[in-house]
RNA sequence: GCCCAUGUGGCGGAAUUGGUAGACGCAGCAGACUCAAAAUCUGCCAUUCGCAAGGGUGUGAAGGUUCGAUUCCUUUCGUGGGCACCA
C-alpha cells in the first residue's frame, strides 16, 4: 500500500467538512486561544507560494494549541474593499462586487486545498453590507465622541455639549454657547470630534482621480501606477489619532511585537520634547513663535526661517523685499511635491527684511522664508542654529549668513555638530554648562520670563479618512448648511448604491457624486408631534414627512418643509416612539414582541424620509393609524405619490382609523395577521418565480447589491434647493480592517458589532500573523479603534493584538534570457572559438528580423545585453526547456538561441555547421526578486499541492527557514520533504509487504528516540521554530527506520506530534492504527525526562580551547575525578608535552578545557 | 542622513543561556538493486597540507573581553526593510 496523498487529502478534507470539525463555539470549559491572520485582499492574481507562509504558520500553531487543550478561534475573511477592484472596474466596466466575488471564490478554493482549519462559518468580508453596517456604526461612534484631555480618553460628545451648556469653556460662557447658532455650535464641536471634517492639504493624484494616504505615496508619485501627486485643499474626514499619540506609545510596552515593528511605530508617531517660544519682531507688534528641541542653543541662533505658507509672511515682508518674496512664493508654488522631494539637497530661500529679537541678548536675527521648513510641523517656524544643525549650516553658507560658534572646538567650521556633550560658550547665562544640562535651564528661564513653554510635538498627523473612490464604505453622513448630520443607527447600513461609471465626480469628488438621485436629498417636512396631530390636520395628516415641492416632476406631492424642520426628522421619530396616541398604543401592545405570527414590528421607523406608525420590515408591511382619512385633494395627491414609491419598493400599507381600533380591535388584528400570511405566500411565490427566471449570469453580486440598495434608499428625495446632500467620499481601506478581529468573535450578530459576552470571552488576539508592510498603517489604526471602543465601554481591552509575528517575504528566483545585438553575439561566439564569422553569416533568414539570445554560460559582459524575464516553469537549474518555451510562451518566434554546441531556431537544433542535431543545453541567468506575476517568477501552490500533496507543501514552506526571515523560493527542495513523508508512511505500510506496523512493546531505545522528538518538537513549535521542528521529524523518522521500529506505541504518538504540520497523513494513519475519533482532538504527548537520563557522556576535551579528544565520563564525577581521568588520557598527555596544566575547566554536561 | 534587522559550505539553513561550527534537507559525486528506468538503500561532500595517521585555516572584515566567541563589546564593510528637510 503506497502513500496516495491525493486520495487521502481529498477524503479527509471532505470528512472534516462534513463533521464540521473546525466549528468553534463561544462557550467552552477550555481556556481560549485566538489566532488571527491578516486577512487578504482578494486580488485577481490568486495566490503564489509566498502568500500561504503566514497562513500555514498560524494553522500549525492553531492546531498545536487545540491539541494542547485550548478552544482555538482561527477564522479567515477578506478585506474586499479597495482600489484595485475599482481600477479594474474603470478599465473593464465590471462591477467591483462581481470581480471581488470571483476572486474570493478562487482564493477560497486555493486555501482549502492546503487544508487550513478555518471555521468558514465565521467568514467575513469588509464589503458585505452586514459587515460595513458596523464599520459605519463605529464611525458614528467616533463622530459622536471627543477626546477628554483631563481623563485622557474618549467620551460621548453629548458630555461636552452638556458642559458647554452649563459651564462654557475658556473661550465662551454657557450663556454665549446657548446663544450661538446651530452652525456655530456644530463648528466648535467638529473641532473636538474623534472623526471630524476639516479642510486640509491632501495628496491629490489627478490620474487616479483620488486622494491618497501618505503611505500610498512613494517619492512623490502614487504607489500604484506611479502617477504624479500634488497637494490640494479639500474638505476631508479625519480620525483624531494624534489625541491618542501617547497612549499608542505606551501601549507598545504591553504587547509582544518585534523590536523593529515597535520602532517603526514609534518613528511614525515621532514624539519629540522641546519648547515653544515667542520672539518679538523689530518693526512689528507680531510675535514669531518657534518650536525647538534644543533651547540650549538659543545663543547660537543666527537667523530664523518660516515656512513659505506661514501666516505671518505677508506682515513680515518689508517694502524693499516685497518683490523678491513674491517671486520666491511663486517659485515655491510652481514646484510640485515630487520636485520638492526629489531636490532635497537644493537650497532655496528668501530674506523677508524683518528681524526678530533674541530675548536674552537683544541680538537682531534676520527672518527668512525657505521651503525646507514645513508648515505642518511644530509652528511652521524655526530658530536656525548653523553650528549645531547641518541644514541650518548649509543654508547659512549658501546665503553668507555669519555663523556664531557656541560649542568651542566641537565645531570645526566645516560642518555642523549636533552634539549635546559640548560645554556652551558665547551663551550668556548658559556659559560653562554642558548642553544636556542646559536644556532644562534654558526652558525654565523661558517659562520664567513668560515667553514660551515646554512642548511635546508629534510627527504623526491626524489620519485622513476620506477617499474619493467608489469601492468603499459610504459615510453615514448628510450635509446641510455646512452641518454634518449623522444617520440614525437604525438606518444603517447605508448601502453603496450602483453606479454606471466609475470615473471621478466633479471637483475631485468620488464617483458617488455622479449619482444625483442618490446624493441630493429631498427637503423634508418633520413629522408633527402626536399632540399636534388631530389639530389642523388639513396641513399634515399622518406622521408622513412632506415629499417635495409640487413643481418637481419626479416627486409630485405635498410640500411645506424647511431644512430646519428636516433636521428634526430623526429626533421626531424618537419622540413619537415615547409619545404614542391612545389608538397607536393599543395596536402597539398587540403587535410588539412578535406577537402576531412571530413577525417583528417596529414603531416610528423611518423609511425613505417617511415615518410610518408601524412597519414589519421582513414582510414590508406598513400599518398606519389615522385620526381620519385624508380628504383634501392636495393631501391625496401627496399620499398617492408616497404610495407609489412604497409600492415600487415592495411595501404594502394598511390603514386603520382610530375608531376601528377602539371598536373592533379583534378584526384589525385579524386583518393584519391575514395580510402577513398572504404576503408570505406571495413572496415565496415571487421568489420561486425569480429563481426560475434567473440564470447564473444575471444573478451576480452586483445585482444583489443593487437590489439591496433599492430597498433601503433613497432615504430622502431631491429638494429644490439642492442643499441637502450626502457625503460622497467613501472610507479608506483601513476602515474595515480596523476592527475585523472583533467581528470574527460574533460574526452574525445583527444587533451589535460584537456582543460584549463574546468579546469578553475571546478578548485579545493572542497571536496575530502578517507581513511587515502593515506596520504603521493598519496596526496603528486598529490599535486606535480598539482604544476608542474600550474608552466608550464597548469592549474590555485596549490593545487588540497581544503578540505579533511577522512572516518574512518569500522572494522569487527570476529567470532571465539574455538578448543582444547580432554583431555583439557573433563577436562572443567567434571569440569563444565556437565558429567563424563567415559560417554564421552563411545562415540566411531572408527578410526576417531575428532576435538573438545567448546562453548565460557564454556571457562575458552583461552590460551589452538585455535581460528578459522567462517564466520559471520552463527553467530547471538555469537550464531552459527551450522546446516547450518556444511552443507555449515565446512571443517572437523569429528568435535564435545560441549555445556552446549549436543554436536553436524555428523549433530545431543545429550545430555551427548548420546540421540538425539533438537537443543542446541553453542556460538562463537568475536573479532574486520579489515574487510577482510580472516578473514571471511566481510559483502557484496549486501545482505543488497536486504533485506532492498539501502535507508536503505545508511542511516544505516551513522547512525553508525561520518564519520571520525572508528567503528565496526553490521548488526543487520540496522533494526532500516529500521523501520524508513517504518514509514515514513506510514505517506503517511497505509497498510490497503491506502492513508492517505492530503492537509490540517499545524498547527503551525506541522510547528515547520518541521522547527526544517530543521534547524538541514541542519546544520548537512553541517558539515558532518550525523549520527545526520539521528537521526533528526527519531525524526521528530516520532513526526509527534505522532501528526498524514499527511499533504502534511509538508511531501513534509521533502522529499526534505531526498533526499540526501534516494533518491529512496524520489523520489517515491514526485512523489506520484503529484509533477512534479524530487525531485533531487527541491528547498531545507529554515528554518524560526520565527516559532521556544518561549515566555518562562523551565529553569533548579541549586543550587551550581547541577540541583534541573525546572521553566518556560518568556524569556524577566531581572536579578532581574528572581532572584525574582527563590527565590520564594519551592524547591529552601528547598535547601537554610534559608541561603541567595551569587550570582545568570542567563544565558539567558540556565540556572540559585544559589550559596549558 | 537617521532607525531596525541581517551576514555561516555550491544552495536553504542548524548551533535555544558564551561550551564539539556546519544538524536536517537540496544539489553534486561514487556505489548497490534493476534488462532498463523510477523508487529505494549505502558511502563521500567547508577549505587546505598529507598516501595515511594527523595537522593548519575557517561563521563579511579588523580589534577587544574570556580558559573558551557564530553568540558579548568597539570599529568597519555588504545586504534587506523602515523613516526622511520633523527643527
Amino acid at each position: 500500500m503506497e502513500y496516495r496523498f491525493n486520495e487521502i487529502e481529498k477524503k479527509w478534507q471532505d470528512q472534516w467538512k462534513a463533521d464540521k470539525v473546525y466549528k468553534v463555539s463561544n462557550e467552552s470549559d477550555k481556556p481560549k486561544y485566538y489566532v488571527l491572520d491578516m486577512f487578504p485582499y482578494p486580488s485577481g492574481a490568486g495566490l503564489h507560494v509566498g502568500h500561504p507562509l503566514g497562513y500555514i504558520t498560524s494553522d500549525i500553531y492553531s492546531r498545536y494549541k487545540r491539541l494542547k487543550g485550548f478552544n482555538v478561534l482561527h477564522p479567515m475573511g477578506f478585506d474586499s474593499f479597495g482600489l484595485p477592484a475599482e481600477q479594474y472596474a474603470l478599465e473593464t466596466g465590471q462591477h467591483p462586487a462581481d470581480t471581488t466575488e470571483k476572486n474570493i471564490a478562487t482564493f477560497k478554493t486555493q486555501l482549502d486545498k492546503i487544508g487550513f482549519c478555518y471555521d468558514w462559518d465565521r467568514e467575513l468580508r469588509t464589503s458585505d453590507p452586514q459587515y460595513y453596517k458596523w464599520t459605519q456604526w463605529i464611525f458614528l461612534e467616533l463622530f459622536n465622541s471627543y477626546f477628554c484631555n483631563t481623563q485622557q480618553k474618549a467620551r460621548p460628545i453629548a458630555d461636552l455639549v452638556k458642559k458647554y451648556e452649563t459651564k462654557g469653556n475658556k473661550n465662551f460662557t454657557a450663556a454665549q454657547w446657548n446663544a450661538f447658532s446651530k452652525k456655530e455650535q456644530e463648528d466648535i464641536l467638529m473641532k473636538r470630534r474623534l472623526a471630524f471634517c476639516a479642510y486640509g492639504e491632501v495628496n491629490w493624484c489627478e490620474a487616479l482621480g483620488t486622494v491618497l494616504a501618505n503611505d500610498e505615496v512613494v517619492n512623490g508619485v502614487s504607489e500604484r501606477g506611479g502617477y504624479p501627486v500634488e497637494k490640494k485643499k479639500m474638505r476631508q474626514w479625519y480620525l483624531r489619532i494624534t489625541a491618542y499619540a501617547d497612549r499608542l506609545l505606551e501601549g507598545l510596552e504591553k504587547v509582544e511585537f518585534s523590536d523593529s515593528m515597535k520602532e517603526m511605530q514609534r518613528n511614525w508617531i515621532g514624539k519629540s520634547q522641546g519648547a515653544e517660544m515667542d520672539f518679538t519682531i523689530k518693526t512689528s507688534n507680531e510675535k514669531l513663535r518657534v518650536y525647538t528641541t534644543r533651547p540650549d542653543t538659543i545663543f547660537g541662533v543666527d537667523f530664523m526661517v518660516v515656512a513659505p505658507e506661514h501666516e505671518l509672511v505677508n506682515k513680515l515682508t518689508s517694502a524693499d523685499q516685497k518683490k523678491s518674496i513674491e517671486k520666491y512664493l511663486a517659485y515655491v508654488k510652481s514646484r510640485s511635491e515630487r520636485e520638492r522631494l526629489a531636490e532635497v539637497k537644493q537650497i532655496t530661500g528668501c530674506f523677508t527684511g524683518a528681524y526678530a529679537i533674541n530675548p536674552f541678548d537683544g541680538k537682531e536675527i534676520p527672518i527668512w522664508i525657505a521651503e525646507y521648513v514645513l508648515a505642518g510641523y511644530g509652528t511652521g517656524a524655526i530658530m536656525a542654529v548653523p553650528c549645531g544643525d547641518q541644514r541650518d549650516y548649509n543654508f547659512a553658507k549658501h546665503f553668507n549668513i555669519p555663523i556664531t560658534n557656541i560649542i568651542g572646538n566641537h565645531y570645526n567650521g566645516e560642518e555642523a555638530n549636533a552634539t549635546k556633550d559640548a560645554v556652551l560658550e558665547n551663551s550668556g547665562f548658559l556659559n560653562g554648562l554642558l548642553m544636556k544640562d542646559a536644556i532644562d535651564v534654558a526652558v525654565n528661564k523661558i517659562e520664567e520670563l513668560g515667553i514660551g513653554k515646554r512642548k511635546v510635538n508629534y510627527r504623526m498627523r491626524d489620519a485622513g479618512f476620506s477617499r474619493q473612490r467608489y469601492w468603499g464604505e459610504p459615510f453615514p453622513i448628510i450635509w446641510t448648511d455646512g452641518i454634518a448630520i449623522p444617520l440614525d443607527a437604525e438606518e444603517l447600513p447605508l448601502i453603496l448604491p450602483p453606479v454606471d461609471k466609475y470615473s471621478p465626480g466633479p471637483e475631485g469628488e468620488g464617483p458617488l457624486a455622479n449619482i444625483t438621485d442618490w446624493v441630493y436629498l429631498r427637503d423634508l417636512t418633520p413629522s408633527p408631534s402626536p399632540k399636534e396631530r388631530g389639530v389642523g390636520d388639513h396641513s399634515i395628516g399622518d406622521s408622513a414627512i412632506g415629499l417635495g415641492r409640487g413643481d418637481s416632476k419626479e416627486s409630485p406631492g405635498y410640500f411645506n418643509s424647511t431644512e430646519q424642520e428636516w433636521r428634526n426628522t430623526l429626533p421626531f421619530a424618537k419622540d413619537n416612539r415615547k409619545d404614542l396616541t391612545e389608538a397607536e398604543n393599543i395596536v402597539w401592545q398587540e403587535v410588539r414582541d412578535r406577537k402576531i405570527e412571530g413577525f417583528k414590528f417596529r414603531r416610528q421607523h423611518p423609511i425613505a424620509g417617511y415615518i410610518p406608525d408601524f412597519v414589519c420590515l421582513d414582510k414590508k408591511l406598513i400599518i398606519e393609524i389615522d385620526g381620519e382619512y385624508h380628504n383634501e385633494p392636495e393631501q391625496q395627491k401627496f399620499d398617492a405619490a408616497r404610495q407609489n414609491w412604497l409600492a415600487e419598493n415592495g411595501f404594502e400599507m394598511i390603514r386603520f382609523t382610530n375608531d376601528e381600533i377602539k371598536k373592533s380591535l379583534k378584526q384589525v388584528i385579524e386583518t393584519i395577521s391575514k395580510k402577513l400570511k398572504e404576503e408570505e405566500s406571495l413572496s415565496t411565490n415571487e421568489a420561486k418565480k425569480v429563481e426560475a427566471n434567473t440564470t447564473e449570469a444575471n444573478n451576480t453580486e452586483s445585482e444583489k447589491l443593487h437590489k439591496a440598495a433599492g430597498s433601503s434608499s433613497p432615504l430622502f428625495w431631491r429638494g429644490a434647493g439642492g442643499e441637502v446632500k450626502r457625503e460622497t467620499s467613501t472610507m479608506p481601506g483601513y476602515a474595515g480592517s480596523s476592527w475585523y478581529f472583533l467581528r470574527y468573535m460574533d460574526p452574525h450578530n445583527a444587533a451589535t458589532f460584537c456582543d460584549r459576552k463574546a468579546s469578553d470571552y475571546w478578548n485579545q488576539v493572542d497571536l496575530y500573523i502578517g507581513g511587515t508592510e502593515h506596520a504603521v498603517g493598519h496596526l496603528l489604526y486598529s490599535r486606535l479603534w480598539t482604544k476608542v471602543l474600550f474608552d466608550l465601554g464597548y469592549i474590555g481591552f485596549e490593545e487588540p493584538y497581544k503578540k505579533l509575528v511577522n512572516q518574512g517575504m518569500i522572494t522569487g528566483v527570476s529567470q532571465l534570457n539574455n538578448r543582444g545585438d547580432k554583431e555583439e553575439i557573433y563577436k562572443i561566439l567567434v571569440s569563444s572559438n565556437l565558429t567563424a564569422i563567415h559560417d554564421l553569416q552563411a545562415r540566411n533568414f531572408g527578410n526576417r528580423l531575428m532576435s538573438h539570445y545567448i546562453s548565460s554560460d557564454l556571457i562575458t559582459d552583461v552590460n551589452k545585453l538585455v535581460r528578459i524575464h522567462v517564466n520559471v516553469k520552463y527553467v530547471d537549474s538555469n537550464k531552459l526547456d527551450i522546446a516547450t518555451y518556444y511552443n507555449e510562451s515565446l512571443q517572437d518566434k523569429d528568435s535564435i538561441f545560441y549555445t556552446k554546441e549549436g543554436y536553436f531556431v524555428d523549433g530545431k537544433w543545429y550545430d555551427y555547421k548548420h546540421n540538425i542535431v539533438e537537443e543542446k543545453k541553453f542556460f538562463t541567468s537568475s536573479e532574486i526578486e520579489k515574487m510577482s506575476k510580472s516578473k514571471l517568477n511566481a510559483v502557484n501552490p496549486d501545482d505543488l499541492v497536486l504533485k506532492y500533496g498539501a502535507d508536503t507543501f505545508r511542511m516544505y514552506e516551513m522547512f525553508l527557514g525561520p518564519v520571520e526571515m525572508s528567503k528565496p523560493w526553490d521548488t526543487k527542495g520540496i522533494e526532500g520533504v516529500h521523501r520524508f513523508l513517504r518514509k514515514l508512511w513506510r514505517l506503517f505500510y511497505d509497498d510490497l509487504k503491506g502492513k508492517v506496523w505492530n503492537e509490540e512493546k517499545a524498547t527503551d531505545a525506541e522510547l528515547k528516540i520518541l521522547h527526544r522528538a517530543i521534547k524538541k518538537i514541542d519546544e520548537d513549535t512553541e517558539r515558532f521554530s518550525f523549520n527545526t521542528a520539521v528537521s526533528t521529524f526527519m531525524i526521528c523518522v530516520n532513526e526509527l527506520a534505522d532501528s526498524k521500529c514499527h511499533k504502534k506505541e511509538v508511531l501513534e504518538k509521533l502522529l499526534i506530534l505531526l498533526t499540526p504540520y501534516a494533518p491529512h497523513i496524520a489523520e489517515e494513519l491514526w485512523n489506520q492504527l484503529g484509533n477512534q475519533g479524530s487525531v485533531l482532538d487527541a491528547a498531545y504527548p507529554t515528554f518524560n525526562p526520565a527516559l532521556l537520563v544518561e549515566s555518562s557522556k562523551e565529553y569533548p576535551i579541549s586543550i587551550n580551547g581547541k577540541v583534541r579528544a573525546n572521553i566518556n565520563l560518568a556524569l556524577d564525577l566531581d572536579q578532581a575525578a574528572v581532572e584525574k581521568m582527563v590527565l590520564q588520557n594519551d592524547i591529552v598527555q601528547k598535547w601537554l608535552e610534559g608541561k603541567d596544566p595551569k587550570k582545568i575547566i570542567y563544565v558539567k554536561n558540556k565540556m572540559v578545557n585544559v589550559v596549558v
